[in-house]
DNA sequence: AAACAATACTTCGTGATATGATGTATTACG
DNA sequence: CGTAATACATCATATCACGAAGTATTGTTT
């Protein structure tokens, strides 16, 4: 899929994906990626951003002997995930201007 | 509009702008606008990248004592919004994930 | 005629960002 | 005992949208 079509859908796939419960990024990885393909470094890379702009929060947990941060969404990324929903009907009229064939000629 | 979004959506428009009749800069750049909001840098730009990457092909014509370029798609061109429609299936099975509602909980 | 808006295109620098490569470390499995 | 899976981090790079600023002509308004 092409990159600049993925940008703006990133973000909210990983807010979706703490939304109703928090998760770590290993796991994160996996729930998302049978919709969109992320590498690692993509991630935890949007994780970083996520939590610097106060979308989510981040706890530190031991799991079997091993580290795991955990994400937590806040009230900013729940906004930012409806605020996606309302620019959504942009982006559907956007499509329909690119779809729309002409009729004359 | 979340920049991020747009731009995915930048490059198909400018295309479509073209694709029943050549343009030139200033006419697209109108064309567009009531659709997708777009700086000049940002077309001339995106012009630029379209005709390097063999999308289009630019033939420069005087208009009113005044020099146009005029833009015309070429094959890659169309190819490329038919490739953007077809990947828009992926990207609508993405808004999906986005979009559902946990029953349980 | 002077001033300003509209037309038309160009260039530069900046900031945001996705990704591959690489690295560290532990646990589970066969 | 080696390999895969789990888990996270960092760096350098390339792409790209955009504001700012510039050049130049034509049309309109005062």
């Amino acid at each position: 899929m092409d990159i600049q079509l993925k940008r703006g859908l990133l973000d909210v796939c990983v807010l979706v994906a703490i939304k109703n419960e928090d998760s770590y990024g290993y796991r994160i990885l996996k729930d998302v990626k049978p919709y969109i393909e992320m590498s690692e470094s993509t991630l935890y890379t949007i994780l970083k951003r996520l939590e610097l702009s106060g979308m989510l929060t981040v706890r530190t947990a031991e799991h079997g002997g091993r580290l795991r941060k955990y994400y937590h969404i806040t009230k900013s990324g729940l906004k930012r995930i409806e605020n996606f929903k309302e620019e959504w009907r942009e982006v559907m009229s956007i499509y329909q201007f690119v779809t729309k064939e002409e009729k004359d000629k």
